[in-house]
DNA sequence: TAAATAGTGTCTCTCAGACAATATACG
DNA sequence: CGTATATTGTCTGAGAGACACTATTTA
C-alpha cells in the first residue's frame, strides 16, 4: 500500500516535471481536463490511416458422423463469388464489443446465437487483403446443427459444408488457414476439456460426444477412459432419457453449466 | 476430390446467375478482373469508419525473485502521464505484420527483440477509450532482464515494475485487467510448459527456474516432481557450467530450440 | 438366438506428490 | 564441522490405456 502511494507520487510528479510552480493539486485539475476536451475535440481519428479491420467467425458443428463448418459465398468484391468464412465489419453504433460484431454476424446467418464463442486469433498483415493493410480478429463457434438447420436453409448464401470438402475448396483471402487454425486449436481442446460438446444437440449420449472427439483427434480413443474422466468431473447430468442406434439404448446427458470450462489435469494420449 | 470439383462449378455457376448468356469462361476471366480493378481503384477505406486500432504488449521478466512487466508513461492524450503497456500504431509502410508492430515498439523500448512473443487476446469495446471505439490486439513477452537493463535505463519514460506495485497503480486505459490476463495466462502455462524460462537469462538453473514457476502459480513445488519432468522431457541442455548461491553449486542450464513448444501431458497440481 | 451397440471390471503403466536421504559448496 | 543449497531415492496414489466381459436393445 506504500507502494502504491509512492508509485502515484512519482507519476504525478513526473507529468508535470517540466510545468510551472502552480500547487501541483490545482493545476493537475485544470489543465488535465482542459487539454484532454481540446484534445479529444479535435481528434479525428482517420487522420490516422489505419488497417482494415473486420471480425470472422469459424463457425462449426458436427452431424452425420462429420465435422462441419458454415461458409457463405461472398457477394461483394474483393473475391466476390468465393466461399469465405462469415463476418464483417464492426457497426460502430449498434455493437458495444467485438464479441456483438460475431454474434451479430452468426445470428444473420444462422438465426441463434452459439451456445459456444472464443476468440481464436488476430491475424494481421500487409498482404492478406488486395484493398492493403487488413486485420481480422477470428472466433471459434460451435452450435448444434439441427437449432440452426431451417434458418440456415433460408439462407441463399450461407451454407454447412464438409470439414474434408473444404479443405479442397479455393476459399477467400487467407481464410483456408484459419479454418485450419480454429480446427487445430479445437483438436487441443478435446484432449483436455469436453468443449466439443457445444457442436452437438443439447442432450447428447456418451458414444456419441466420444465420436466427436474422435474425430477431432483423428484416432480412436478407449470407451472406458473416455467415460471415466468425464463422470468423475462430474460434468454431465444423466437426463434419464435413452436413445437407441439399433443396438442397447444409450443414455442421453447434458453439460452442466460449467463443463465448458473445465480443464483435466491429464491429458488424452495424442 | 469429385466434391470439390462441383463446388467450384457451384461457385462460378452462382456468381453469374443472372449474368448475360457468355460463355462463362470467357466472360469470366473479364469481368471478374475489370470489375475487381475498378472496384479497387474506388476503394477508400476511409469512407467506413472503423475503430481505433492498437497494439500492445506485456512484457514480463524475472528478477531478483521478482516478477515484473514493462510499462511507460504516457506523453500524449488521452491518459496522459499515466502508466501503461508499449504500444502503439500499425505504420502501414513498414509493419508488414502484427507482429513487426510490436517488436517494433518493444524494440525502442528495451533495444531488442523478445526470446518469447505470442498473441494474448483481443480487446475491442466502445468504451475502453474516449477518443470512441478502440480496438487492441494484446500481446505477451517475455525477456531476460540483464538483456535489456541497461537500454531500458536509458529510455525515461519506460520502466521495469513489480508486478505488485502494478496492482496498486492506476494504469491507463484497461491495462491493468490486460496485465491480469497475460499473467492468468502465463500460470496456465507454468502448469504445462517451461515457456516461463524465456524470463529468465540464457542460461539458468534449476531451482531458478523453479522458483519462478512458483512465482507464478502462487505455490511451491515438489523438487523432484519439478526436475524430473523436464528431465524426462530433455528440454534442456546441460552448459556445464556451475553457479553459486550460497550452498552447493547448482548446474548452469539452456533451452533446446523447440523447448517453448513442449507440452507436458500432464499438469502440475493448481 | 444373433448382431449391434452401450456400459463395466480390472490390470498395468506412467508420472506427480511427498519427503527423506545424500552431495557439494562456503565459512 | 555446521550451515546452506542442490540433487537423488523411493514410496504412494491418481488416472489413462488396454481389453475382456456383461447388459440391453432389435431383427
Amino acid at each position: 500500500m506504500s507502494s502504491f502511494l509512492s508509485d502515484k507520487k512519482t507519476q504525478t510528479l513526473r507529468q508535470y516535471a517540466s510545468a510551472p510552480k502552480t500547487p501541483t493539486y490545482l493545476l493537475q485539475k485544470q489543465t488535465e481536463t482542459m487539454d484532454e476536451k481540446q484534445f479529444l475535440a479535435d481528434y479525428d481519428k482517420r487522420q490516422y490511416d489505419s488497417p482494415l479491420l473486420t471480425v470472422d467467425a469459424v463457425l462449426f458443428t458436427y452431424h452425420e458422423a462429420c465435422l462441419k463448418v458454415l461458409l457463405v459465398q461472398r457477394s461483394n468484391h474483393p473475391e466476390l463469388g468465393k466461399w469465405g468464412l462469415p463476418g464483417g465489419f464492426v457497426d460502430l453504433i449498434r455493437d458495444i464489443t467485438l464479441e456483438d460484431t460475431v454474434l451479430r454476424k452468426l445470428q444473420e446467418k444462422t438465426g441463434i446465437e452459439p451456445p459456444y464463442l472464443e476468440q481464436l486469433q488476430t491475424i494481421g498483415n500487409a498482404q492478406r487483403d488486395k484493398r492493403g493493410w487488413s486485420v481480422t480478429i477470428a472466433y471459434t463457434a460451435l452450435m448444434a446443427f439441427q437449432a440452426c438447420y431451417a434458418h440456415v436453409a433460408t439462407v441463399a448464401d450461407a451454407q454447412w459444408l464438409a470439414l474434408d470438402t473444404v479443405a479442397e475448396m479455393d476459399l477467400a483471402f487467407d481464410h483456408q488457414a484459419i479454418i485450419s487454425l480454429a480446427r487445430e486449436r479445437l483438436r487441443q481442446k478435446a484432449l483436455y476439456s469436453i468443449v466439443p460438446a457445444y457442436a452437438l444437440e443439447e442432450t447428447f449420449t456418451l458414444p456419441e460426444l466420444q465420436a466427436l472427439h474422435e474425430a477431432l483427434i483423428g484416432k480412436g480413443l478407449q470407451k472406458k477412459s473416455f467415460r471415466r474422466r468425464i463422470e468423475q468431473a462430474e460434468l454431465l447430468i444423466d437426463t434419464g432419457e435413452k436413445r437407441s442406434e439399433g443396438g442397447r439404448p444409450a443414455a442421453l446427458y447434458k453439460m452442466k453449466k460449467s463443463a465448458g470450462n473445465y480443464t483435466f489435469v491429464r491429458n488424452l494420449e495424442d
